[in-house]
DNA sequence: TAAACAGTTGAACAATCATTCAACCGTTCA
DNA sequence: TGAACGGTTGAATGATTGTTCAACTGTTTA
């Protein structure tokens, strides 16, 4: 029944009885497959309790690495790992000033999803 | 100064000068650590394509397991799995309608946030 | 009642990923 | 110049998690 991979199968999903109509409605005006992927890369990185204390830490100040790593109670090294992540999507930008590397947030759109979530969570 | 949890230590960080002043500041005004962990949660829900691939059709129609694994071209023990924590994270609800079982969004806000993502998207 | 179908569930497996560790780079300053 | 410090990086490890598989529950219907 379940013919795999290579030719994608419309049997894949063991049905009998699907509401084509309905469904063929909502394949037209689904975001393309790689606009759902990039979403969820995107919150992926939200997906995190380290990554979300260092971006609500950002919203208040500029930091440096130490003052993150003291703050979090982390190593240098993790929080370093992180914030590759987080530059890497372009959520945080950092600049050198002599020794130290100062973090902040890079996008307003990142405040307004952190916000949303808050209020979700508040309606409880 | 900071004598946090059990016996969490200050030098965990191994920094020699940490802007304290600023350390302080953000430190006070950071949420909870429990709030920042659930938010964290949400995120991680929405940090899988698959789920997005799900949330996304349902923003358009009321669907059974069938025509959700039908769309996505997977089983329906695989989508399942996903609207359980779909469903236990209150992002979607569901009733029986005889053999069937009809999936809906549970929640306002999950739309703005997703559509607070594909604005950040947009912008590149 | 029993077959058939929609959907769920738990265990197992594979893949992903956060943290640690150790070695490294870049800048300052003595 | 070289020691000291802030920060980065790659490999290794342990934990988490998405999918598969097989067995199961609940509802309909013949």
């Amino acid at each position: 029944m379940t013919e795999e991979k290579t030719t994608i199968n419309d049997e894949e999903c063991e049905c009998e009885h699907v509401h084509s109509d309905v469904v063929e409605y909502v394949e037209n005006v689904l975001p393309d497959e790689e606009v759902l992927y990039e979403i969820a890369e995107l919150f992926k990185v939200f997906g995190d309790s380290t990554r979300t204390r260092i971006i609500s830490a950002l919203f208040e100040k500029e930091l440096c690495v130490c003052d993150i790593a003291d703050l979090l109670h982390m190593t240098k090294s993790a929080v370093s790992h992180q914030l590759r992540t987080l530059r890497q999507t372009k959520i945080v930008k950092s600049r050198r000033s002599g020794k130290e590397i100062f973090y902040s947030l890079d996008d307003e759109h990142i405040k307004k999803i952190y916000q949303m979530a808050l209020e979700h969570l508040k309606e409880d």
